[in-house]
DNA sequence: TTCCTTGTTGGTAAATATACCAACTATTGA
DNA sequence: TCAATAGTTGGTATATTTACCAACAAGGAA
């Protein structure tokens, strides 16, 4: 059995990944590193919101980031990031087939 | 690209998985399903808090539920664990790997 | 240096999550 | 029917998360 220390570790990766936002910029970094700047301009919020997001993906070790000249550059460092959304999206798919059998009582 | 709308229905279920005890749980039910009362007696919590916990679980359709006498009996519905958590771990494991390669600079 | 652009950090208010206790419902057994 | 057991729900206090605004720091250009 997993120990609760553990299971603290894998919660806090798990927990930065847990917010729409963040998702999004996942699936933006997959096809290849990004700057702050064009990951910026995909969302509505303020800079401020969207670089605390980062930070937050940052000290999980799910982005790393490097500086170019005035760009900072946000790199992905989750290879097994398909495997990750497939298993989340069969949830989903399970969870809408679950719903069908509902109504159709 | 994913919406917005995706990423705030698979953060709603990657939040669920997001807490050291929800963790616990689902790495108890990976071998098969337990009524509350064997997965209450692993966690020194009140019993509220451990039903709450199966409670979110279930309403991201991680879990399901069934009764059986005086007991509620839980199952896990994500074939699909193994690979999410070999996923998390490989975070986990170049955390270690990259911390290291600071420690020696 | 001084200005300008880029991104981060600090502060704060509102929303959400969490844990505990107490009270409740449902089922079983006497 | 009454009591006992199993688990859920309601209430509440505390902690965490989030978004925005304002101020700041770093780097490049004039």
């Amino acid at each position: 059995m997993i120990t609760f220390e553990e299971a603290e570790i894998r919660a806090r990766i798990i927990k930065a990944l847990s917010h729409p936002v963040r998702l999004m910029i996942v699936e933006l970094l997959k096809d290849g590193e990004l700057p702050f700047s064009k990951i910026n301009e995909v969302f509505e919020s303020d800079k401020s919101t969207v670089s605390k997001h980062l930070l937050v993906l940052k000290e999980a070790g799910i982005v790393s980031s490097r500086k170019s000249g005035l760009d900072m550059i946000y790199r992905l460092e989750m290879p097994c990031v398909t495997d990750f959304f497939n298993c989340i999206t069969a949830v989903i798919e399970n969870n809408i087939k679950k719903q069908q059998i509902c109504l159709c009582r």
